[in-house]
DNA sequence: CTCCTATCCTGCGAGC
DNA sequence: TGCTCGCAGGATAGGA
């Protein structure tokens, strides 16, 4: 589900939900999920005031005054407002506020991750993160120097966290399409113009979902249970098989960078 | 280093 | 209808 547009959507509702109010009670369900849950995670949330949620990567760090809560959504992690006869199947933690409201972390795959980082502290899972696509310095200049010597596919060098963070299976290859590039194409045999119209349509891409409240794919939701609506923008995830929009021709499919892809083989060279 | 695969887990749609 | 199979947005450990 959550890529940089999902997560920054989420981060949105939650920042107007939670900035300013106080957790006066914190529910814990579940042992673990992808690591297991620090055990004073409810003693260090509890009676803190929320200061405001921001972004790192695909990370959302809910800064308290006492301890901030690190979350990543896996494939399937979800926040939602509810109240409090609002149960449901892997709900995982339940933050009560001062107005009456809870927040709800679920996440049926359990690929997530929740985690405390103590005041004035670091955390592993932020340490080799690479640069933010929506960042100046992400350029064409940029993507070619750092992908020479790369014989790996370049979707797969895109969605490599440690070099660009954000990029997942879904936007890698709406931006590939869009920049009129095979997935499959070694990173390092990219042109500098290539490079240009990667960054491009890469940033594009993302801001586009962003302004649409992110990819509504299985039943991903914003905080405030919006849902989004790029996916209805999508070109050519999940479209192998049906014709290219562009050209008319039959999309390939294949796995490239270990996952599902989908592209154009007239369209992308 | 770099690259690739398997793995964690549940849910859902396709196909029989 | 009901079953099994394969695949799903991510990160990461381990092997080649």
């Amino acid at each position: 589900m959550p890529e940089l547009p999902e997560v920054e959507t989420a981060r949105r509702a939650l920042d107007a939900l939670l900035r300013g109010r106080r957790i006066v009670a914190v529910q814990v369900d579940c042992q673990r999920l992808r690591r297991a849950l620090p055990r004073n995670l409810a003693a260090r949330l509890q009676g803190g005031l929320v200061q405001e949620v921001v972004r790192r990567a695909k990370y959302l760090l809910l800064r308290c005054d006492r301890a901030t809560l690190l979350c990543h959504l896996g494939m399937t992690g979800t926040w939602r407002l509810a109240d409090a006869q609002d149960r449901r199947p892997h709900d995982h933690l339940r933050l009560s506020l001062d107005d009456g409201r809870c927040l709800v972390y679920r996440d049926p795959r359990r690929f997530g991750l929740l985690d405390l980082i103590e005041p004035g502290g670091d955390h592993p899972a932020l340490a080799d993160l690479g640069i933010e696509p929506l960042d100046a310095v992400f350029d064409g200049a940029w993507l070619h120097r750092s992908s020479r010597r790369r014989r790996g596919s370049i979707k797969g060098f895109i969605m490599d966290q440690r070099v660009l963070v954000g990029v997942g299976n879904i936007y890698a290859q709406e931006a590939l399409f869009r920049a009129r590039l095979r997935p499959g194409r070694p990173a390092g045999r990219l042109a500098p113009a290539d490079c240009d119209r990667l960054v491009a349509a890469i940033r594009t891409i993302l801001r586009a979902a962003i302004a649409a409240g992110g990819s509504t794919v299985s039943d991903w939701h914003s905080a405030g249970g919006d849902q989004g609506w790029f996916q209805l923008q999508h070109q050519v995830y999940g479209r192998a098989g049906e014709p290219c929009l562009v050209c008319g021709s039959r999309l390939r499919g294949g796995r490239i960078g270990g996952r599902g892809t989908a592209w154009c083989g007239l369209c992308q060279k």
